[in-house]
DNA sequence: TCTGGGGTCCTAGGACCC
DNA sequence: TCTGGGGTCCTAGGACCC
């Protein structure tokens, strides 16, 4: 008998699909994409994935790899990524409300109250109208738990004689599931931890199950105990409909080329608390303290020593970009050490709340200039979001459009669905 | 030359209090 | 001379996710 399922809908090599959306000709043709500042592959086809090229491989490391093997190659365009996500998630919620979108690519559904025996057809039936409906390519994952739903995508993935669904109903079939799934490729166990269960000779998912969970709790804690329940049947993790409140936003960047000179970090620092600004407008919150990082290059060694960050508290939460930049040039000037080739940095705000609970200020010395920059403020955002308008078209002084702390991205396909001018063509 | 960005949660240890 | 112990709060860092 089924008790109450999960499935997990996932879309397969997300971002690579979605450069062939628009592209036709790029199918069966071998595509990576790469990160920010065309760092590292963070996306791959199937077909570059038989190639043998890891997920997060740094380029410059595999870049002879990928054009001996004829791979096309993208800069990342979340515009378009976000765009299509928002596609697939609608047909999902037309589906059933009881969706919780996990991620860009991600969304499980709540299928308590589905007749069992009609599941796996309900959910062919979803994944052709994905596939017809945006030519995004879905695999669905089916199981008591959040964490066995999500290894019964990946064995959807994996074993194509499946065609595209899997559903764990039964013990023996569980259990021959999580024999197949090394430890590692477990959701909530990474590397870490792996590393220190495979040292005990905890190899597969399987093997980890049959611990006894006090020995999994003291060997990775509580996190590690979830998943434990989660293997063995019992839910620890349930279906959130309602995205939570956020606690944190941040804005930050590595740089194109090591960046030493203040006024650069400045012009940085500016941009990235602008950003983070206008996030938090969009979603009516404000922030009660800024943070400022920097951050050294990761791969040298000692860097660490040379990271550094500090924290502003305002007087009153804002999301005013004025009042933001302002914090984040004060913490700039504190954390910035001279001499330092730094090759990262970002604006953390925090201590977030909702702006309509927020306290009008007894002692504000000007609150008649406080609604002017308030004006301001919402001018500005109306020029930047029309749809004519270029990235910033507005925005304050302390920023520039070129620097060395500017970041690469020399491989970007248009943006076909959010940007009038990049509109693909028919010919 | 070249190694992403944006999140959350948990834990250990220090500060502080009585 | 003897120099506690337990609780709470905060923070930094480490772990995880996509």
């Amino acid at each position: 008998m089924i008790g109450k399922m999960f499935a997990l809908v996932d879309c397969n090599n997300f971002y690579a699909s979605c450069e062939r959306v628009f592209r036709p000709d790029l199918e069966g043709v071998p595509i990576v994409v790469l990160s920010n500042n065309d760092g590292c592959v963070i996306a791959r086809s199937n077909e570059v994935k038989a190639l043998g090229v890891p997920m997060g491989a740094p380029y410059f490391k595999v870049k002879d790899m990928l054009n001996a093997g004829g791979v096309k190659i993208f800069s990342s365009n979340y515009a378009l990524y976000g765009d299509m996500s928002g596609r697939v998630m609608t047909i999902l919620y037309s589906f059933s409300p009881e969706v919780e979108i996990y991620s860009i690519d991600e969304a499980f559904i709540d299928l308590d109250g589905f007749a069992p025996n009609v599941i796996i057809a309900q959910m062919n039936a979803l994944r052709a109208n994905i596939k017809k409906w945006t030519s995004i390519p879905v695999s669905i994952g089916i199981g008591p738990t959040k964490t066995l739903a999500k290894i019964a995508a990946e064995r959807a993935k994996k074993d194509l004689s499946l065609g595209g669904v899997c559903m764990l109903d039964g013990k023996t079939q569980t259990h021959s599931a999580l024999n197949l799934t090394p430890v590692g490729d477990v959701w909530g166990i990474g590397r870490a931890w792996n590393k220190r269960l495979n040292a005990g000779g905890i190899i597969t998912a399987l093997d980890f199950a049959n611990q006894p969970m006090q020995l999994v709790r003291k060997k990775i804690g509580v996190s590690g105990a979830r998943t434990w329940l989660e293997l063995n049947g019992t839910r620890a993790f349930v279906i959130e409909m309602q995205p939570g409140i956020r606690k944190s936003c941040i804005s930050s960047r590595s740089f194109s080329k090591n960046v030493t000179v203040l006024d650069e970090l400045k012009e940085a620092i500016a941009t990235f608390a602008a950003r983070a600004s206008e996030r938090l407008r969009g979603e009516r919150m404000a922030a009660g303290t800024i943070s400022v990082f920097l951050l050294a290059n990761r791969f040298d060694e000692n860097s660490i020593a040379a990271n550094s960050s500090a924290t502003v508290t305002l007087d009153n939460p804002s999301a005013n970009t004025v009042e933001i930049t302002q914090g984040a040039l004060a913490a700039l000037a504190k954390a910035y050490k001279k001499g330092i080739a730094y090759k990262k940095a970002g604006v953390s705000l925090l201590e977030l709340s909702p702006m309509h609970s927020l306290q009008p200020s007894l002692f504000s010395a000007a609150p008649d200039k406080e609604n002017r920059a308030h004006n301001l403020q919402i001018a500005i955002d109306k020029i930047n979001s029309s749809p004519r308008a270029v990235r910033d078209m507005v925005h304050i002084g302390a920023r520039k459009q070129k620097g060395n702390w500017h970041m690469r991205q020399d491989m970007r396909s248009p943006r076909y669905t959010t940007s009038w001018r990049e509109l693909p063509r028919v010919t």
